[in-house]
DNA sequence: TTGTAGGCGTTATCAG
DNA sequence: CTGATAACGCCTACAA
């Protein structure tokens, strides 16, 4: 692992200043001659630009975060997915934070932001603190987040309508004749949770349905705690007629169990996932799901990103991006 | 987004010399008066240490970054949680990169090695090439390649024993009276698609079955991939009894079109996964897979990385890790 | 067109 | 214990 050369050993090699190094190896005008003979003294050296060097002088690092909340969940997967090429195309390398919801590694991320390892920052926060909001608003850099801050947070922002989208569902469910529907949702302590339980309150009193603890269980937002969610439910209640689940992991979680427990899906129980991911699909039987437009908002993300990296003058952003029911086997009709 | 205070800065504020600041930021030896005015002095102006700076001089970033392949596959994700923990316990933080198999990106992130912004790195290429073996060997930084290199490349190494492991699952499926075996493998460029047809057409000989090229389908290491080729497979041939598939994703792809062609599993054909991932527990019917590590491999590594940084100079180390077959319902004796 | 020199923010060495 | 000061590798006026 030699030491690296620098302009400095470039230079010497080629016989002229690192000022012309440096001049040749930004594309700047350069006598012919002098360019070729500092190419192949790069060449020969194997000289890599030490880009630590290079963005302590220009404050640009080329490469931008997303700090997503769970690796192991597909949204984010799917926002990865239009995020990369769009920074891509405008000259960013994407790198990828898992912070695994813990807040004191969000908070870690973001100030890495002032350490100036990145030009800018998507984060998809699960909770938000104050803690939060006073680092994101006094940010050194760009910061776009994906998800439910309080209105008037100076942020860029984009936004799923997450109560719409259980709006839909539990309508949808209603329409099919289900009455005793049960909500498996993630923490109460989550803004996707604290959103999706008032959410589906208020759909269920505009179905004209009553609102019954009993068919509600808080678990997290995994597959298992889905499963182990529908278990508690099921043990306590076994006539539910269709399940409202916070999101597609914890829908998946509840097929398995209601799949062991003997229960047809949709015949004697539907079932409604969130995010529309691959998963649902891909499940069997296939997942009726709300889609939160996870494609559209890391999409929008990346663009609002580059736009404020323009044009950093510019007044906060919120987009929000508006749900869709996308109907699978779990809810068909079954007359 | 005002500019971030320097030890410049604070040095005015407080009335002290850079140096001191620095010292005190280092947690130096330093006169308690001094150093609470330093602190003071921070604390009000939100100093946020300027990491590119700090890295120009001490050679260190205190990050790694792990290159996979593919981010929806979970078998990453195994490694990943794994890494995790391992690193930041040695006060490293892990970025993450997805280069979608794409060679040139990952060429691009061993290169970004030189450039300084992590102080290594662990990768798991899906393809080799000889571009790839040069700038490992050279790389300026530390680099652990999970998979297989060419014995006597001179770099860390963990690999898994896929040819152990297809020789234990198609073995397996013998064992269990199947002997029409389709094999659904990945790209026969790739080096885990190159190994695992080997490793198929040896373990039938083992078995004394013959192989048929007829079984045999080529696609990707994706679900819809995997279903694609077992479509094909069971449209030329509807006698197989037994699918070994080159990965879980590609054996789920094959669960969800057996069930579309109204095929039994295990009973009319019996489904062999590779990687263990989470979802093959989690599929129905859960899914026989031959685990290759993908944890202990993840970990390896990180140790490795680690034993590295500490000691550049110990001699380059190959760990393989046993693979071990985990019997689910997907290849259930039917008796 | 080319070279010299100063500075980006830190750390580390060396005198005081 | 503290304060100048010289790097780290690169970019960029400014001068030649």
């Amino acid at each position: 692992m030699p030491d690296g050369p620098t302009i400095t050993t470039i230079a010497e090699h080629a016989g002229v200043s690192i000022a012309s190094v440096s001049r040749v190896l930004n594309g700047l005008p350069t006598r012919p001659e002098t360019e070729r003979k500092v190419m192949r003294a790069a060449d020969e050296l194997g000289y890599v630009r030490n880009a630590v060097a290079r963005s302590l002088k220009s404050r640009r690092t080329h490469q931008i975060a997303f700090a997503m909340a769970d690796i192991g969940n597909p949204v984010y997967l799917a926002m990865v997915r239009q995020i990369q090429p769009v920074l891509k195309t405008a000259g960013y390398r994407l790198v990828l934070h898992s912070t695994d919801a813990v807040v004191a590694d969000e908070i870690d991320v973001l100030r890495s932001l002032g350490e100036r390892y990145v030009d800018g920052l998507i984060m998809s926060p699960i909770r938000v603190t104050d803690d939060h909001l006073k680092m994101i608003e006094n940010a050194r850099a760009p910061v776009v987040i994906i998800g439910l801050v309080p209105d008037g947070t100076a942020v860029d922002n984009v936004r799923a309508d997450s109560r719409e989208g259980v709006r839909l569902a539990v309508g949808h469910l209603h329409e099919r004749g289900r009455r005793r529907i049960g909500f498996l949702n993630g923490p109460l302590d989550t803004v996707p949770g604290a959103a999706r339980d008032a959410a589906f309150r208020e759909a269920l009193e505009e179905c004209g349905l009553p609102y019954d603890p009993a068919l509600v269980e808080v678990g997290d937002f995994y597959r298992e705690a889905g499963a182990q969610a529908a278990r508690r439910l099921l043990e306590r209640d076994g006539d539910v007629d269709a399940l409202m689940c916070a999101n597609d992991l914890i829908a998946l979680g509840a097929l398995d169990v209601l799949r062991q427990y003997g229960k047809r899906v949709p015949q004697d129980v539907a079932v409604v996932g969130m995010d529309d991911t691959d998963l649902a699909a891909a499940s069997w039987p296939t997942l009726t799901s709300v889609s939160l437009g996870s494609a559209e908002r890391g999409r929008a993300a990346a663009q609002l990103l580059l736009a404020r990296l323009e044009d950093g003058g510019r007044a906060p952003t919120v987009v929000t991006v508006p749900p869709r029911l996308i109907v699978r086997e779990s809810t068909l009709e079954t007359s």
